[in-house]
DNA sequence: TATTGTTATACTCTATAACTATA
DNA sequence: TATAGTTATAGAGTATAACAATA
């Protein structure tokens, strides 16, 4: 049950990210960095399950957009210090909002009360 | 939240694919005969949300190993009439049965309660 | 020598187009 | 000529391996 009602999902929110000009990498990719800053590329690749080579391209792009600053930590030059800038937040606030209120297309079938369960258990299972 | 919870469901279900010597793609091609006979390829694809070009080595494979009937339609020998075996279902009963004790592992984690809600508020969502 | 990030290559999956056989 | 199915080709997405820079 769960493959074509996350297929959906993802089809119903990629207008959305298309009006804010972000692709689906470039979203999870600022949804992570807003929840804090990360020391390296590899830390982020892994955080949103990605493999390290495939976010590069990415980081590219939205730095060239100013959406995320990248700068050789100091102490290790190795490293790649990211962390999303306030236009960044602004695009992903934009995208995040959008896409909730597509998302109310489904929630919207379920009960004040089951809503509450529902996203409950997934929450539980998800960090299982 | 939806995505990585997916991700690790398909995750766990290969092994019990695998041992049923099973793709992903036999396996819902099964389970889509198994609710009732289909008439043309086109029909079964389109069934299981795939173009009909990608299940064609799937429907060998399976008629290869007599775990489903594949014959031309007498009236109009262009369609193959589609069909699971017995054996098919043999199959089919015991993937799916690994899958559900696999999948205990997260619906185990909600209440009686929970459960019936989160179940049926998916089957609400997905059929909508 | 080991590690971070990058680039180049190969592989898998899927979609598109051309082909065969029936009608 | 139109349709069901098949095969062949091309494209996207991803993973693997080689590389450059720092340590």
């Amino acid at each position: 049950m769960l493959t074509p009602l996350l297929r959906e999902l993802v089809a119903a929110e990629k207008p959305a990210l298309a009006r804010n000009d972000l692709t689906m990498w470039g979203y999870v990719v600022l949804c992570a960095l807003d929840r804090g800053t990360v020391r390296t590329q590899a830390a982020l690749a892994q955080a949103v399950n990605a493999d390290k080579t495939r976010i590069i391209g990415t980081l590219d792009e939205l730095q060239d957009r100013n959406l995320i600053e990248r700068r050789p930590d100091p102490e290790d030059r190795r490293v790649r210090l990211l962390a999303i800038t306030d236009a960044g937040r602004a695009v992903k606030e934009a995208a995040q909002a959008e896409i909730q209120s597509g998302e109310e297309r489904w929630l919207g079938l379920l009960t004040a009360e089951e809503r509450s369960v529902f996203l409950r258990a997934l929450q539980r299972m998800t960090h299982a």
